[in-house]
DNA sequence: AGGATAGCCTGCGGGC
DNA sequence: TGCCCGCAGGCTATCC
């Protein structure tokens, strides 16, 4: 499901309900979500959050003695806030919906005042909740955030949301891949997915076909102006949600209104009015304009 | 090297 | 109404 827009939604809702505050309680359903040593770490429990960090698709959520969790949302997975004031998950939020694996209590200070008020008229307690029905999305525990900064997301290409010219043309001169593929592969670019990379090619003009390292500097630089240009929209209007998708506050995303290609196959294109082709390139639906698209 | 394929899971929509 | 099929926002392993 969730793309960088996404998870950097994800990020930005989440925050307002969580920095700052004391993880009083971690509740596990299915310990075979997690990875690493869940019980060592204890998941962030009795942590104060320090802060919500994003890299590609991954979000992380670090305490202020430095433990961290790192969750990978995969193709169906949300992490969402669920206001209450009741001592256990049961009895704040009712009964627990399908699919969800992990639960964490948050509350607002260091005694666990509950029914203190803030300036919203919340009292700063509630659940953080992971849901994933498919489950191919993880939580990752880390003794140390600097482990998973410097050791995990190392791994990972640089940021799409910022990606400039000087750091995109490396990584297209050396391959023979097609474009798609290269956008698609996280440890070349973090964050694209299936939706953004065809919105980008379009935008940007560009076959997905295109071996990469045949683009010019020219296009290298409208690529990247597209990708930035596209995923900063999508971020702006919340994502985009074709099923499910939903931020932290549990509302969906605008962002697919404006998508120009993703889901259109066969119908006529925006720019030339021809008929967009859909084919399987890299294992994902792919769909372009033949004409528009060189 | 990189393409294609299967696999990990559940849910949904379409066709019959 | 129900069943079967294909498909889905991600990613990995394996084979050629």
């Amino acid at each position: 499901m969730p793309e960088l827009p996404e998870v950097e939604n994800v990020r930005r809702t989440l925050e307002p309900h969580l920095l700052d505050r004391w993880v009083r309680g971690v509740w596990v359903y299915r310990p075979d979500v997690i990875n690493g040593v869940p019980l060592a770490y204890d998941l962030l429990n009795q942590g104060r959050i320090r802060r919500l960090l994003r890299k590609g698709k991954q979000l992380a959520i670090e305490t202020y003695d430095r433990r961290a969790i790192c969750v990978h949302l995969g193709m169906s997975g949300q992490l969402y806030w669920k206001q209450g004031v009741g001592h256990s998950p049961s009895a704040s939020a009712g009964p627990r919906p399908d699919h969800v694996h992990l639960q964490w209590r948050i509350e607002p200070d260091e005694n666990g005042a509950r029914d203190a008020m803030n300036t919203d008229g919340e009292s700063g307690t509630g659940l953080l909740i992971f849901r994933d029905p498919r489950r191919f999305g993880e939580v990752a525990t880390y003794r140390d955030a600097r482990v998973l900064l410097e050791q995990r997301w190392n791994e990972l290409g640089p940021d799409a949301l910022t990606i400039e010219p000087s750091q995109l043309s490396p990584i297209l001169r050396g391959t023979r891949r097609a474009i798609k593929a290269v956008l698609l592969d996280q440890r070349a670019l973090a964050g694209v997915g299936n939706i953004y990379a065809d919105e980008s090619l379009f935008l940007a003009g560009i076959r997905p076909t295109r071996v990469a390292r045949t683009l010019k500097a020219a296009e290298v630089e409208r690529l990247c102006g597209a990708v930035r240009q596209v995923l900063q929209s999508a971020v702006g209007a919340g994502g985009s949600t074709l099923r499910d998708f939903k931020n932290a506050d549990e509302q969906p995303g605008r962002y697919a209104q404006f998508h120009q290609v993703y889901g259109r196959g066969g119908a006529a294109c925006v720019r030339c009015g021809g008929v967009l082709t859909s084919r399987t390139l890299g294992q994902r639906t792919t769909v372009w304009c033949k004409v528009c698209q060189r």
